[in-house]
DNA sequence: CAACAAATGTGAGCACCGCTCTTGACTTGG
DNA sequence: CCAAGTCAAGAGCGGTGCTCACATTTGTTG
């Protein structure tokens, strides 16, 4: 269904109509269709937040939207296909937390953009969990998110962090600082040169291995604290041990402390 | 069912009459239901590990069970009392796993183990996706873990992971290197004090939350690897990844490299 | 403007799920 | 031997995803 609307969209293109008042040359159908799918999602979305995504039911968004059940299948494929919806706009909305706050700290201030970027995953992470762990968490099974359409969105983060890394390699101030930076084997650096250039980044091996880390352990440590794993009493004082994780890991990336900016 | 067999063991041991011969002096319908009940963790273990979590039907494993539906409530009060004994079941697979694997190397070569550590979870992992899923992915949406009964077995590996830890430090081989050890602030010092006081240690602050971050990451590095998080041929070699990853953990957590028993 | 065709909503229906309850059969201990 | 305890069976409730034939609305076009 999205593929027609696309279509008429560039016979629209080639119309020679002047362009109708407000909205866009699209059909009123089409906004309706349109405005139909956005209060899916809207729906969708609450009930994600608040039930999480296994119990995302069909059934319950059509009770909402006021509309018998098969209804919706007009408008969603089927449930996977809302999930899949739901998964980008989840992406794209921690995305332009991340890009914000990113956004927020001065350029050259590496480790505060480092800093930034993992408070705003775990803010955002705190604020949603149930849509956190549609993106991080266990796969829903049975669903494969597809991947040309979520590739996109859900890269989003580590592009940010790979930003990061880079100018500031570029800027003469990533420097890995460990005991030891263990040897980067064949193949691992076969992978991180396909990066490289993929990105275009200046980075050598192992600072783009240790990035890697950075960025796996800042979600591990942020699914910890959403997903319960820390015990019931044991950290209490969550948001000062996740602080003491970012300053560790701005060191293993090799990135200056947070407000360093020369 | 382990509790079932404590239980059975001390009024055992409270009984006068002579131990019955082979078995365990329980009556055979003790012992038909166990094995029903054992039976029905069987399968229920097939089912997580093909289908995944959220697609455990107790109606499938009464299929399989060669009996009605209803009837598996007899031995399991509900679902979640089944995905409770299965969580159970998978956390001491992976916690005998990891204690095999960090007992077979030398004691004095703390690097050796916290790896040995860190492969043992990840190779666990990838044989077992759906039950690693269930014990570190997103949590069932309405099912908690009832405490008392998942802690002892769900902390075995953070446990094995302390005591390389304590062992390193008071053999005074643990050490941090970083080009900075950020101040632990007071909330986050006293939560350490208790972890310290609670399983005797004497790490102290810095690089007791050095060992929580390796900790997560660890589990941070797997999950993206099992979940899928790297993209399709992003990593190639994610076992030279993981092996890189795994050695600058030990460094973050102040451990010597492995094989350095000395 | 009227007619037509596309888009949309409806309700029944299928197969599955978790879970409860009653009923009848069976086993076991006194 | 019989009463108590245990268990499987089956029907049933409300929920799910999804399909399909049918009715209705709606925008466009002759």
């Amino acid at each position: 269904m999205p593929e027609d609307r696309i279509e008429a969209g560039n016979e629209a293109d080639a119309d020679v109509l002047p362009a109708a008042a407000a909205s866009r040359r699209r059909t009123p159908r089409e906004r309706a269709r349109a405005q139909t799918v956005a209060d899916i999602v809207r729906l969708g979305r609450e009930h994600l937040a608040l039930h999480g995504a296994a119990a995302l039911s069909l059934r319950a968004v059509a009770r909402d939207l006021g509309v018998v059940s098969s209804a919706v299948y007009r408008y969603v494929e089927n449930r996977e296909e809302l999930l899949t919806l739901l998964l980008i706009d989840a992406y794209n909305e921690l995305g332009d937390d991340v890009d914000a706050a990113v956004a927020a700290v001065p350029e050259a201030d590496f480790g505060g953009r480092f800093a930034a970027l993992g408070r705003a995953v775990r803010d955002w992470a705190l604020r949603e969990p149930s849509r956190y762990a549609l993106l991080f968490g266990s796969p829903v099974p049975g669903y494969q998110a597809p991947a040309e359409r979520t590739t996109g969105p859900g890269t989003r983060v580590i592009t940010a962090l790979i930003g990061i890394l880079d100018a500031a390699f570029r800027a003469g101030r990533l420097a890995a600082t460990g005991r030891r930076s263990p040897a980067v084997a064949a193949g691992l650096a076969g992978d991180l040169a396909k990066i490289r250039t993929e990105f275009g980044l200046a980075v050598p091996d192992d600072l783009l291995a240790r990035g890697a880390l950075a960025w796996t352990s800042l979600f591990g440590a942020v699914s910890f604290e959403v997903f319960g794993q820390y015990g019931a009493g044991t950290f209490t004082a969550r948001e000062e041990l996740f602080g003491h994780h970012l300053a560790v890991l701005a060191d293993v990336a090799g990135l200056p402390p947070a407000g360093a900016s020369l």
